[in-house]
DNA sequence: AGTTGACTTCGAGTAAACTCTAACGAATAT
DNA sequence: ATATTCGTTAGAGTTTACTCGAAGTCAACT
């Protein structure tokens, strides 16, 4: 059993951030006797995913639509599969883009560090 | 010489974009008798390179630094090869979780899949 | 009893990156 | 000559994902 602080505080994210992953209906805690939200395993295992989903460019929208899925029960499984495919299709395609990226950063790179070199050679100091 | 519909179309992005990208002076066209946008080869490759920057979580306003300091001149190449170098840290860190992700949902959708081959046997059609 | 601290809600505000609108001008097509 | 097409500007509007502020409640400490 945590608070939204601890939670907050497992996950590196705000209470602020918390309460509107509830509003757009991400992650709904349950609620203590004085109406404190209260989360367990269950919810930081699913905050868990949600982030990692967040950090591979999911929109909060599909989140919602894949926990929307989730709440409706067995028969979404094929749906949510579908989206699950999907997104690792998008992280490939990250993948592919940012590996082309990298090396042509590196070049770049490279040939600064030659022409720094130079430079320095040319005129020491 | 291509005017900024052309521009966008080589790029996919449009004009209205493009007119963003030179009021936050990341590519400044040259301009035709009519006052008309006109762009050279320098700048669609540095178009194209601003793009693959974005691609990779580049926010406009570094990007825009870069430009900044790439108008300045030579004395400021060691600048700007730090902020290639930041930006490549940057990426080695989303191909990190973009990698761990990627297995994750791998694992996930074989789950799935493992449970839609269960359900199909059980309940055949 | 009073203050502190953590929580609550609702609604407003912010930042980034577009995206669109309106009103206009110039060149081409009929 | 007129209509269409493509361009121009300044500024307003949109979307996403927070982020904050104000006003209030509640339990615990002093």
């Amino acid at each position: 059993m945590y608070t939204i602080s601890e939670i907050a505080d497992l996950l590196g994210v705000s209470p602020h951030t918390l309460r509107y992953y509830e509003k757009e209906k991400i992650v709904v805690p349950d609620r203590d006797a004085n109406g404190n939200r209260v989360y367990r395993n269950e919810h930081l295992t699913w905050l868990r995913f949600v982030i990692k989903l967040k950090q591979t460019q999911m929109p909060i929208a599909k989140i919602r639509k894949y926990a929307e899925l989730y709440l409706e029960g067995e028969h979404t499984t094929t749906a949510r599969l579908a989206l699950l495919e999907e997104h690792q299709r998008a992280i490939q395609e990250q993948l592919h883009t940012l590996m082309a990226t990298e090396k042509m950063l590196a070049d770049k790179i490279a040939a600064y560090k030659q022409y720094i070199a130079r430079m320095q050679n040319k005129q020491p100091t």
